[in-house]
RNA sequence: GCUGGUGUGGCGGAAUGGCAGACGCACGGGACUUAAAAUCCCGAGUUCGAAAGGACGUAUGGGUUCGACUCCCAUCACCAGCACCA
């Protein structure tokens, strides 16, 4: 076969059928099955693309032949920095780089012959579709959940934009690995923390991988906890967080960050010196020497006490810069008997290690934080647990009124705005009489300039475009400007899977409350797990928000996640041209797509990925040949003979063993499972093909089934062998073949047998005998015979189909 | 340090607590061929043995069980994420 010609043929005639039509009025039976959808980089489509989408493809075939109307459409994720770094380098447009990447991409896209609803193709740069981007903003902002203020932010000196938290990797930029510097800015945020609780405990629901699960929930970073009120002589008052309240009694410290605004007050004219030299050398650190687990902590006493609101001791206040003002309160207590740095930081300040306190007569006590009876000096803390002294300890404070139980959250808000040109315009109008407000919807899209000049300048490039900054207020008229920057473009993301259905139409809503209810959430979502704590936690919150305005029944926008593995390079590394990364091209010239597919699938876990190695390709394609040569023979065998031999039932069985098996491998993305069953059933096929007398009808019932099996996992192949063995097309619009239960039951099977649970024989029993007869003759058995002999049977076991063991004494 | 994951032949990798290593690669052998390629068939965890057969084997050490790659506890190694988060 003539594997290469022959997948143009049937793209081309798929294509022109529109095969695979998604049919919108058809729900019931719905799939909608999703890959992360691409940046048009305009490179080739590479091993790693057609790993991503081609296996997902098959996957999708799958589910279509079980019978689902699948949903999988494809679009690109077309804002964004490449696209303008490349027209820094080049001169060209990032407008007109990125329409040309998509046209060469989605071209590539198409010729894999793959299911994508084209029809549905949505592009994030399209002003039809960032209307709804600039949509959504608006609605968060009239719910106080789009904000600004002026905060700390990364900034990345080269890229000259602020970029989210997700998006600095070990304090680089995570595009150009420059060093993150920190700037006060005033800038938008997303109150994704009013979710936190929400988007943590959803998690529990969804079918994702644990890992991914871990991944947000350690980014999200719940800490249950409780915040103690410390004054000052001066009546200061410095509220610190603890996740361990029960150990307020040791406290030998308490520490500030530099920046804290109350740092200003503590500081003492006798320590004014060191201390504001202290500042200035912090605020010189970047933020990773600062909190670098090997560096020992440094801090400076400010001069000022405060007073343990539960044990009255007198307690030093230090500056340190280990502590990182923006989480919770930005102060901490530092407990020396307990915590090992504490103890450092203590020891080196001469600080009192309160292992021991005075008791209520004057007497030294020590202080084991197991021992909260002896801790606290008071009975009712005897045998208490951890957790119960805790508890205890803070209604203490809540009965001082000096505390109260508080839980904090690592999550912070979603810094959205980026000082670029390419991206979605933030509608947003600033008016010196009215303020900041926003563009009425009537009015949206607010169209990004075909703008000359998109330099970066670290203030937004579209603030140098006249006709585009200059607007009038829509509440008072009067002369305004827009908002210069744009918007990251994990914005634009962020609800891409719920605009999919609706892309079709360009209506007055980012799409039909009924229809979104029906055909969503996205049943499937296939993609990377760099995404875990970026795009897929931010489209939860969006989703999320939605419902709560009233769009959505459900909230969270992916059932089920998998994560593809990642190719790597022959040498275990990230694939380079070095270690042998080739373009899919490459490969598809050659040998055909079908090849590359069954050895993608074969070849490796989908999961778990790893190092590339192209061996398999050939290998496949001769496995294909040895399928056409078996499956053009039978096509071809004439007469209906049916002989009841064992030969025949082993093929049934393995038959109707594989359709089973294969859709479970297909199921759980074990491709390389299925693909092996797939072999297996090629196997049996030649094996009976040696059998004189053949059942034809079991033959060509076989064949048949086959070819349908192929379908996923090697669309062209199997629709041309389709052809040949004489069905009517398309082998893609059949159903999945039903196993016959019956067949995979054997008369006899071999069991093995055990004495004392050492394999000692094996035997051929029948499936109808009952426990009893299958121990009758197992005992009859001349080695099991041999060694139960003059020997009690203490135990007998018998796991049908299995095996036997009998325990003797 | 915390969290999650992984650990099975020379390699990729299979195994609802029930015959470990399916399927394939590489390897060896045979058939066909003048020969090679291709194709078809057979073999193969390691080790002792001529063979029959035995011993040892799923990172390590324990445990539960008639029976453990699988469940539990501890340890080690590697990968990933978070990290003076109080």
């Amino acid at each position: 076969m003539d594997f290469v010609n022959i997948e143009k043929k049937w793209n081309e005639k798929w294509e022109k059928d529109n095969l695979y039509k998604f049919d919108p009025t058809r729900l019931d039976k719905k799939y909608y099955l999703l890959e992360m959808f691409s940046y048009p980089s305009g490179a080739n489509l590479h091993l790693g693309h057609w790993w991503n989408f081609g296996l997902s493809d098959s996957f999708g075939r799958f589910k279509r032949l079980k019978g689902f109307n699948v949903f999988q459409p494809m679009g690109f994720d077309a804002f964004g920095l490449p696209a303008e770094n490349y027209a820094l380098k080049t001169g060209i447009h990032p407008e007109d780089s990125t329409r040309y990447n998509i046209e060469v991409m989605e071209r590539q896209l198409r010729e894999m012959g793959a299911t994508f609803n084209w029809d549905y193709e949505l592009v994030t740069c399209n002003p039809d579709y960032y209307k709804w981007t600039q949509w959504l903003f608006v609605q968060l902002y009239k719910k106080g959940l789009a904000y600004q203020k002026e905060a700390p932010v990364n900034f990345c000196p080269k890229c000259n934009t602020i970029i989210a938290n997700e998006q600095v990797v070990n304090g680089l930029c995570e595009r150009c690995d420059s060093e993150v510097q920190h700037k006060n800015m005033r800038q938008w945020f997303f109150k994704i923390t009013d979710y936190a609780d929400e988007l943590l405990a959803g998690l529990d629901k969804l079918d994702w991988p644990e890992k991914t699960k871990a991944l947000q929930r350690n980014w999200i970073g719940k800490s249950v906890g409780a915040e103690v009120d410390f004054y000052t002589e001066d009546g200061l008052k410095l509220t610190v967080f603890t996740s361990r309240a029960d150990t307020l009694y040791g406290v030998s410290f308490l520490v500030i960050a530099p920046e804290n605004k109350l740092t200003e007050k503590l500081i003492k004219p006798e320590q004014e010196k060191v201390v504001r030299e202290y500042i200035e050398n912090a605020a010189k650190k970047d933020e990773i020497e600062r909190t670098s687990t090997t560096t020992p902590k440094t801090g400076v006493f400010t001069g000022s006490y405060v007073i343990n609101p539960l044990t009255g001791d007198k307690v030093p206040v230090f500056v340190a810069d280990y502590v990182i003002a923006s989480y919770a309160t930005g102060i901490v207590m530092g407990v020396a008997a307990h915590d090992e740095r504490d103890f450092d930081f203590a020891k080196k300040y001469n600080l009192q290690i309160k292992r021991v306190v005075n008791d209520a007569n004057g007497n030294e006590v020590e202080l084991p934080f197991t021992d909260y009876g002896k801790l606290c000096n008071s009975e009712e803390f005897d045998g208490m647990t951890s957790a119960q002294a805790k508890e205890k300890i803070v209604e203490k404070l809540i009965a001082l009124g000096k505390g109260r139980f508080k839980t904090n959250y690592r999550l912070r808000d979603w810094s959205v705005a980026r000082q670029r040109y390419w991206g979605c315009p933030i509608p947003m109008i600033h008016c010196p009489k009215c303020g900041t407000v926003p563009v009425p919807e009537k009015d949206l899209p607010v169209m990004l300039p075909h703008a000359t000049d998109y330099k970066p300048d670290g203030e937004g490039p579209l603030g140098k475009c006249e006709e585009f900054i200059n607007t009038t207020c829509p509440v008072c008229g009067g002369k305004a400007r827009r908002e210069a920057d744009t918007m990251d473009t994990f914005v634009d993301s962020s609800f891409y899977m719920l605009r999919y259905p609706e892309a079709q139409h360009n209506d007055n809503e980012i799409f039909s409350r009924d229809y979104i209810n029906k055909i969503g959430p996205v049943d499937c979502y296939v993609g990377g797990v760099e995404h875990a704590t970026g795009h897929l936690l931010y489209s939860r919150f969006i989703s999320k928000f939605l419902r709560d305005i009233g769009m959505l029944d459900f909230d969270e926008p992916f059932q089920r996640l998998i994560h593809q593995g990642m190719i790597l390079g022959n040498d275990g590394r990230k694939m380079s041209k070095r270690n042998g990364a080739k373009n899919a091209d490459d490969y598809v010239r050659e040998f055909g797509s079908d090849a590359l597919r069954l050895h993608m699938m074969f070849s490796l876990k989908y999961i778990e990925g790893g190092p590339w190695s192209d061996d398999g390709v050939k290998h496949m394609k001769s496995f294909m040949e040895r399928v056409e040569r078996i499956c053009l023979k039978w096509a071809t065998l004439e007469g209906d003979s049916a002989p009841e031999t064992k030969a025949e039932k082993d093929l049934e069985f393995v038959l109707n063993k594989t359709i089973k098996d294969y859709e479970e491998s297909f199921e759980t993305f074990s491709f390389n499972v299925a693909v092996a069953r797939l072999m297996e059933l090629v196997n049996a096929m030649y094996k009976y093909d040696t059998v004189e007398n053949k059942n034809i009808a079991l033959c060509k019932k076989t064949l048949k089934d086959l070819v349908i099996l192929f379908a996923p996992a090697a669309p062209h192949f199997a629709e041309e062998l389709w052809q040949q063995i004489g069905e009517e097309y398309s082998v893609h619009n059949q159903s999945y073949p039903a196993c016959d239960e019956s067949k995979i039951v054997l008369d006899t099977i071999e069991i093995a047998v055990q004495v004392n649970s050492k394999i000692v024989s094996r035997t051929n029993i029948a499936t109808s005998w009952t426990n009893e007869q299958v121990l009758e003759n197992v005992k009859a058995d001349e080695k099991v015979a041999a060694l139960i002999a003059g020997k009690t049977i203490v135990k007998e076991i018998v796991v049908p189909g299995r095996i036997v063991n009998l325990i003797v004494r």
